[in-house]
DNA sequence: CTTATCCATTGACAGATATCACTTCAATCG
DNA sequence: CGATTGAAGTGATATCTGTCAATGGATAAG
């Protein structure tokens, strides 16, 4: 996590010698990153972020059949957007009986908010 | 934004009659989620979080050449990763001479930060 | 002045993604 | 039961994305 990159006023390297030395990845930070990112991959469309934030203005279950007249697009492709935010775990999905409802899994934007600051 | 979804337990709806209220989305809120999206969509690739990460650690400029070689990739594939970063706002970059700099953007991810929570 | 170096751009390409029309499946209502 | 409804799945398609090799422009070093 702590590794010091050098800042020093660059010269323009000989041939063979490289520029700057390499400077290593810890594996924890790639994992983590990978993570963040996928969290953040999934709210990277409006209709998701939207979705997300609907959900999180109710604090409650909603019906899918509420979530798709909000949006100027077909049931499965809202269908489809929430699955995306599902197998990225930030919201859950309960079935009662011909209806479906989601909710924001409230820890799944834990990580990505603390990361931000 | 404020606007209530009814969370009253559905029921099959007759032949013609709507299962719920269609819900208006306000311009403003869209407008919003695009940015929010427009944000969250550059952060989620690993490449860029890390380069985020990095830059934001060292809360200075840091060089291209000493960017490079954190990855397995290319130089071309993370002069790209920049080049979305810079696009959508979160970074910056000034070139010394033969040498770019770049540097976080401090204002970059505040909103998203703020609607995260 | 010539050459080597840093970095961005271009072109190409495989893989992912967003969207819709259509289908399927379970469940409710009559 | 039979018809209808909510919602997920499928297949197709156009677009977007991540990656690299090759190129080009500017500049530092000799």
């Amino acid at each position: 996590m702590a590794f010091d990159l050098e800042l020093a006023p660059k010269h323009k390297r000989s041939p063979g010698e490289p520029c700057c030395e390499p400077v290593v990845y810890p594996d924890v930070e790639r994992r983590q990153a990978e993570r963040l990112a996928a969290v953040a991959k999934a709210l990277g469309d409006p209709v998701r972020l939207q979705l997300v934030d609907v959900l999180r203005k109710h604090a409650g279950k909603v019906c899918v059949c509420e979530l798709v007249p909000l949006f100027d697009l077909s049931q499965p492709t809202v269908s489809h957007h929430l699955k995306v935010l599902r197998e990225s775990g930030i919201v859950g999905s309960e079935r009662q009986g011909l209806w479906a409802y989601y909710f924001v899994l409230p820890d799944a934007l834990k990580e990505l908010s603390t990361w931000l600051g």
